[in-house]
RNA sequence: GGGCGCGUAGCUCAAUGGCUAGAGCGCUCGCCUUACACGCGAGAGGUUCCCGGUUCGAGACCGGGCGCGCCCACCA
């Protein structure tokens, strides 16, 4: 929605506030501002500050995003979050760096890019040279680091931006070959061959959390297996001697066989084993036979393991009801046949080529009659098998069966496991796993019985927040495996590992001259080379170095292959060494954040760059996602401490960060996670645009509660005439999900649209049905509020000016007494007092939305509602009134500023303009603390001394307010136009009540005047407390039908209480056992409620 | 399978075991009151998912269900 000028005319046209606007026009202020706030060098930080003047610090590291692609909605709420720390903390005087940056997100990234380059010019990845591609890559990147840096910056993110890294920058990957090359030293990489979750499409090992679950409608097969004894077929009768239950039930000379079950028979090609549960009845009959693979003609054991099933036809579990009791192993091909292999040494037959197609090339060799499969893919394969086993009577059965399949969460293949080799870091060591455990503060920890070590920096210091979120934490430590970090792709840090083989030591015309080894030796001692062989170190000399061949070389890791290692990349290259292929997992650089932004292992050269890494870790808090704890909050810890150990990981160095916040996760309306696939995204940019910046912060910051999820609604906005709507949805049938219908038609201007919302396949936008972009009304509420809080400073600067221009003294300066000041002065301060109290409570907790309310209630209920409305007729004469309300209003500018930075800035201009203009700081309240700053993003936090609570001034006002409400409820009810004027027949108790306010109920409920005169006919009545008075002076007739009406709602509801009241007080458990002050609390309510109740009922007695 | 969160007004959410369970949006009525109609005033709207228990007192705590969701692991 597009804003339209403002209608109403300024008053106070001429002077200071002459400019302002009936509205706050976000797009009008915030690139002024920014410029404002890059100018001023506010959001640098400097070391120095800290380590020599001793200022406290703060710091955080942003949670790199992907450059894969714009931020969306749940970015934009962790920003906001991190922001508003960064900017409390700044202006409570704290040393701030919030480090920006973003990650290269290996994959990711370059399968977006492959995708686009194949749709785009029909081209593959195999099509370019590595340089070539990558160069695209990076230019991917170039623009979307630009996008992304973009939106943040008109978020109002106070980053450090002369400080910005990307995680494959120099900076960063000068980090990340130091830390690999002293992983690798202290043998904490190693080369390992296991079995990975292979994409058979793009061809590279992924993670496993790069591994989405699918749902597939697949069949277990059963597939029939002949016994052996030696070569020779056992037949039933055999094995019924041999005890084997139910053989009896089989022809006796038949030959005998055992059933496996199986949703992948194509893999029985690397069959090395059947199992069976030694608990199974059948167990004891089959020691020692074997079986034979059908066409294959290996000969296999029958090996016992308690991992195999029991078969029970019955169980709801459906491994159980499905099972045979006998399993196929294969090592080469499934993570838990790769285990049971490893415990009963079984083969690892490789079936498979890289492309997931049969191939006897690749570790299988006894290929016998199972040629046909040769040059199959899997699926081709699968059924294959299937026929083959069929044709010879060997499929005992095809039962459906629905279970979900890892795929790639790229090019959506399903997972192969393949055995490769790999580069592992070994977490499960102490020095990683058990420093990472050891972070956490005692009272969070769980499952982990390290104890911390006394004394050691940064052990039990690492807090959680939610506190439950370290469980979760823990709980992943238990069941750690090492972390394959190779993946084969381009776009990543390259491995700093060249292979080579005897030949290396060999070269030349000298047969293994020692000199070679000598001068890898030398480099070994200069500390720029490791090397290992057979998985071990060999940075000592060892002569069997020699033998190493293409099969199984050694491997040197360069320490700095770009700088001092460069002769000897040289050396080894043109001896024939080759450099590794493969990069880095993403994990690996990310997990070095904290310390690569901050310049380790170097420290700097400039003033400006040095001891940042000092200064600034541990940062104070790191501010992220839950799915990613383990990903990367733990690998953080763990590095931050190895790398930054003294002793080289015997002692844990310290903690990346004091404490991690945990933010929820947004949610659109149905509750599903915002994603590409579902197109429910919400663009930050486009809620800034209809919004701006201020109210979606401050709507996402109102929605921060504890809970792990948070729903926000997504609306559509019409192309055609911008209008704002709920989507009509469906439920998908593909994914069951909730979707918008693909043809929206807008209810305001009955155009129709394509919503990307769902999208559609099939639906491309047209000129007449146009895209829709996705929204949410739920930012209405943070827009209203920040046009309030505009008005709000538009009414304060108005009465100012006004006193200036008629030549009042009140600007002079010095200190206003609170003492001095009228109930409702008093009031207000009592209520600032408090609000700064209980936000610093909030955000200690990290309660974000408890922040925002406080803020919300302060400024509209108590500040607009009631201190605004009460001082109209009084604020214009009255110097110290205007001191107090000026300082109110930069109290709140103050205290909004973290959330809403840029309409509080714009205001913060106009009162030192104002203040300016008056020729001084103006008087100012003694105990409220407000510095003179020229932005407010550098000003102080505001103090507050207790003696500005003021309770005696709240409950009175409290009082005031109850009759305030009460006359306007009796106006309303007996429809008295508001702008009336009427007068209040008071007994003398209520009139000296009222008397103490000064003046303000008379304003807030209308009154013309106060009397203790009887009322005249036609007045209505008014009960306050017990206690009858009345209202006169009512345009029109009193309606006594209606009087009758209230009254009797209020007989009844009364009654009720009364009745709720006794019932309690005649219950002797709770005389006896609650608190005192609560019985006597509740004693006096009753009396009370009585009295009131008894004038009511006389009242309506009386009206007859 | 393990862990976690949630279930309160039509919607989105609040409520240290203690007043009559609150707010914003939406809805109804009245107001263009000279800061603000993105506003002001007054209202309507509740079996706090169900069943038990602890307690003088439960929306909250305990046990058992039902439902929704998220994360992790696994899947012969």
């Amino acid at each position: 929605m597009t804003q339209t000028a403002e209608t109403t005319q300024n008053p106070g046209s001429g002077t200071p506030s002459g400019d302002l606007p009936a509205k706050f026009l976000p797009a009008d202020h915030e690139p002024r501002i920014r410029t404002r706030w890059d100018e001023s060098g506010a959001f640098h930080a400097g070391p120095a500050r800290v380590l020599s003047e001793g200022k406290r610090r703060f710091s955080m590291v942003i949670p790199p995003p992907n450059v894969t692609a714009r931020l969306h909605l749940g970015h934009a709420l962790n920003n906001t979050l991190q922001d508003i720390l960064a900017r409390v903390h700044r202006m409570k005087g704290y040393e701030t760096l919030w480090m920006p940056g973003t990650d290269h997100a290996g994959i990711a990234t370059q399968t977006v890019v492959e995708q686009r380059i194949l749709k785009e010019e029909g081209k593959r990845r195999t099509d370019f040279e590595r340089d070539a591609f990558i160069a695209r890559v990076q230019a991917w990147k170039d623009e979307y680091e630009a996008a992304i840096s973009d939106q943040l910056r008109q978020m109002g993110c106070s980053c450090d931006w002369d400080r910005q890294r990307f995680t494959m920058d120099e900076i960063c990957a000068r980090a990340v070959r130091e830390a690999f090359f002293r992983l690798f030293k202290a043998g904490l990489i190693y080369r390992g061959k296991r079995l990975v979750n292979w994409d058979p499409v793009t061809q590279t090992a992924l993670a496993d959390d790069e591994v989405e679950m699918e749902e597939i409608e697949g069949k277990f097969y059963y597939l029939r297996y002949p016994l052996v004894d030696g070569a020779q077929p056992v037949t039933w009768s055999q094995l019924a001697a041999r005890g084997y239950p139910d053989a009896g039930a089989h022809p006796s000379d038949e030959a005998a066989w055992v059933t496996v079950a199986t949703t992948r028979p194509e893999t029985y090609l690397g069959d090395s084993g059947v199992a069976i549960n030694p608990k199974d009845a059948r167990a004891a009959a089959l020691g020692g036979l074997h079986v034979c693979l059908p066409l294959v003609g290996r000969v296999i054991p029958i090996v016992e393991d308690e991992y195999v099933v029991m078969p029970d036809p019955e169980s709801s579990d459906s491994k159980a009801k499905f099972a045979t009791g006998f399993l196929k192993v294969t090592p080469a091909h499934d993570p838990n046949d790769w285990e049971i292999g490893q415990r009963h040494q079984l083969n690892v037959i490789n079936v498979m080529a890289p492309d997931a197609s049969i191939s006897d090339q690749h570790g299988w060799e006894d290929v016998g009659d199972a040629r046909l499969f040769i040059g199959l893919s899997r699926e081709e394969a699968r059924g294959k098998v299937v026929a083959e086993f069929q044709a010879r009577g060997l499929l005992e059965d095809a039962k459906p069966y629905t279970h979900s399949v890892g795929h790639s969460y790229r090019s959506h293949a399903a997972i192969e496991p393949y055995l490769s080799d790999q580069w592992y870091c070994k977490v499960t060591d102490e020095r990683l796993r058990g420093f990472a455990q050891r972070a956490v503060v005692p009272e969070q920890r769980t499952s982990d019985t390290s104890p911390a070590r006394a004394g050691v920096e940064g052990d039990g210091a690492m807090r959680f927040f939610p506190a439950r979120y370290a469980q979760m934490y823990e709980s992943w430590h238990d069941n750690l495996r090492d972390w394959c970090i190779s993946r084969q792709l381009w776009w990543g840090h390259r491995i700093p590992v060249w292979r080579g083989t005897g030949d290396l030591l060999r070269s030349g015309d000298l047969k293994l001259l020692s000199a070679v080894t000598d001068r890898l030796m030398a480099w070994v001692e200069q500390g720029e080379l490791s090397i290992q062989y057979k998985g071990e170190a060999a940075d000592i000399e060892r002569p069997d170095l020699e033998e190493a061949d293409e099969l199984s070389p050694f491997f040197l890791c360069v320490r700095d292959p770009n700088g001092t290692g460069r002769e000897i990349v040289e050396y080894l290259e043109s001896n024939g060494a080759k450099r590794d292929d493969d990069v880095l997992d993403t994990w690996f650089s990310s997990a070095l954040w904290p310390i690569s932004t901050m310049g380790w292992p170097e420290p700097g050269q400039s003033d400006e760059t040095r001891n940042v890494l000092e200064a600034f870790n541990p940062t104070s808090v790191l501010s992220t996602a839950r799915e990613i704890i383990t990903l990367w909050v733990s690998r953080m810890a763990m590095f931050n401490r190895f790398f930054r150990s003294e002793d080289a990981g015997e002692t844990p160095g310290p903690i990346p960060f004091e404490h991690v916040y945990i933010h929820p996760v947004v949610q659109d309306g149905h509750g599903q996670r915002m994603s590409k696939s579902l197109g429910n995204g919400v663009d930050p940019l486009d809620i800034i645009h209809s919004h701006g910046a201020d109210a979606m912060r401050f709507v996402l910051c109102q929605m921060t509660t504890t809970t792990q999820d948070v729903r926000l609604p997504v609306d559509v906005v019409c192309p055609h005439c911008g209008h704002t709507f709920e989507a009509k949805t469906m439920v998908a049938p593909d994914s069951g999900r909730t979707v918008a219908e693909p043809v929206q038609t807008c209810p305001s201007c009955s155009k129709e649209m394509v919503s990307t919302y769902g999208l559609n396949k099939g639906h491309s936008a047209t000129d007449d049905q146009p895209a829709s972009r996705n929204s949410s009304s739920k930012f209405d509420a943070g827009r209203n509020f920040g046009t309030k809080l505009w008005n709000a400073a538009r009414f304060t600067m108005m009465n100012l000016t006004w006193a200036i221009e008629e030549g009042d003294t009140t600007l002079e300066p010095g200190d206003v007494d609170p003492r001095s000041l009228s109930l409702i002065d008093r009031w207000m301060l009592s209520r600032l007092a408090r609000a700064i109290e209980s936000i610093d409570t909030s955000l200690a907790e990290y309660r974000f939305s408890e922040y925002a309310q406080t803020m919300y209630e302060l400024v509209w209920w108590d500040f607009c509602d009631w201190y605004l409305e009460a001082v109209k007729p009084t604020v214009k004469t009255s110097p110290t009134q205007q001191a107090v309300l000026r300082c109110s209003l930069e109290t709140i500018l103050r205290l909004l500023h973290p959330i809403t930075p840029f309409v509080t800035e714009v205001l913060h201009e106009r009162v030192r303009a104002f203040r300016a203009h008056a020729g001084g700081p103006g008087a100012s309240v003694s105990g409220l603390d407000l510095d003179d700053c020229d932005l407010l993003c550098s000003a102080g936090w505001p103090s507050a001394e207790q003696t500005l609570v003021d309770a005696e001034a709240e409950s009175r006002f409290e009082q005031l307010r109850s009759i305030v409400s009460a006359i306007r409820e009796a106006r309303t009810a007996s429809n008295v136009h508001p702008r009336q004027q009427i007068t209040l027949h008071a007994d003398a108790p209520l009139t000296e009540l009222i008397a103490t306010g000064e003046g303000i109920v008379e304003t807030l409920a209308g009154l013309e005047r106060i009397t203790t005169e009887p009322a005249p006919d036609g007045s209505i009545t008014l009960l306050i407390g017990a206690s009858e008075h009345a209202l006169s002076g009512l345009a029109d007739a009193v309606d006594t039908e209606a009087e009758k009406t209230r009254l009797a709602e209020q007989i009844a509801k009364l009654t009720k209480d009364v009745e709720n009241l006794e019932k309690r007080l005649n219950n002797p458990g709770y005389v006896n056992k609650a608190p005192a002050h609560l019985v006597d609390e509740t004693r006096g309510q009753l009396s009370q409620k009585q009295s009131e109740l008894q004038a009511a009922s006389a009242k309506l007695g009386a009206l007859g």
